[in-house]
DNA sequence: CTTGATGCAAAGGATTTGCACAAAT
DNA sequence: ATTTGTGCAAATCCTTTGCATCAAG
């Protein structure tokens, strides 16, 4: 544990609702020196070691907490007007998915270890803009 | 539409059931002296004209025709071990997603246009060669 | 010392773009 | 002729790597 790495992961405790991609961390740290391929080799470390969750949105990779992305379903919103990405975290939801993964494992005989949601649309902000 | 878009689009048509990558476009055709950039751009033309789904695994780009994509929600299933993608396509399974889907719009105030669900794990030859 | 981690700059893969040329109206 | 589409090569974006250097045991 480098004082680097240190500062890459007090981030995203710092930041524990949001989705933070390399960029970010690297413009957040960059004055304390911290380069580039410090923040993506540790953020990849962090994803091997299973305490950082990678998602994709488009062409960019954003990571968060596993601790506190415990589920095993990632569901996250983006809104196609402003951009923001949000998690839709509802234990009523997450409970209908999980379900119907059983279904999916069952009907199709293989094994689901890891599920991603995108949902695309409007956010409550950018709708009563609109 | 030129003979290159046709030839295009053509490979969509013949190989309805398959994601098919640009690369892949591109390996079946550049013998008839199609160049990458046509690939690209017809299937971004194809894909605003709403002929064309597009979904991303890792770093590339899917294409299948939308009207065998043809629900508001796209399922696909990775398999970790042999790469390959599927459709879970199963009407029982999208009529429980679209009836979480209203849950969610009510629940979160938004409004939700598109959904992508991947599943990440074994396919059922993985699982008994394992 | 020896090992591992860092920072820079250069390389990498997927996709896009600039530009001169070709096709089609 | 004028517009539109093509192919090549160069450029772009995000990410990874090579390598010399730095820090720590």
């Amino acid at each position: 544990m480098t004082s680097q790495r240190k500062e890459i992961l007090a981030e995203f405790i710092k930041n524990k609702e949001e989705h933070l991609s390399a960029e970010k961390i690297y413009n957040t740290l960059k004055c304390g020196g911290i380069g580039f391929s410090t923040v993506y080799r540790s953020i990849n470390l962090f994803v091997n070691l299973e305490i950082l969750k990678e998602f994709k949105v488009d062409d960019t990779s954003y990571y968060e907490l596993k601790m506190y992305a415990k589920k095993p379903l990632h569901i996250h919103f983006k809104c196609e007007r402003c951009k923001t990405i949000m998690d839709i975290d509802d234990k009523e939801i997450i409970l209908k998915y999980l379900k119907i993964n059983n279904l999916i494992e069952k009907n199709n005989k293989i094994q689901v270890n890891d599920v991603d949601i995108m949902f695309h649309g409007l956010c409550n902000n950018c709708i009563n803009k609109a």
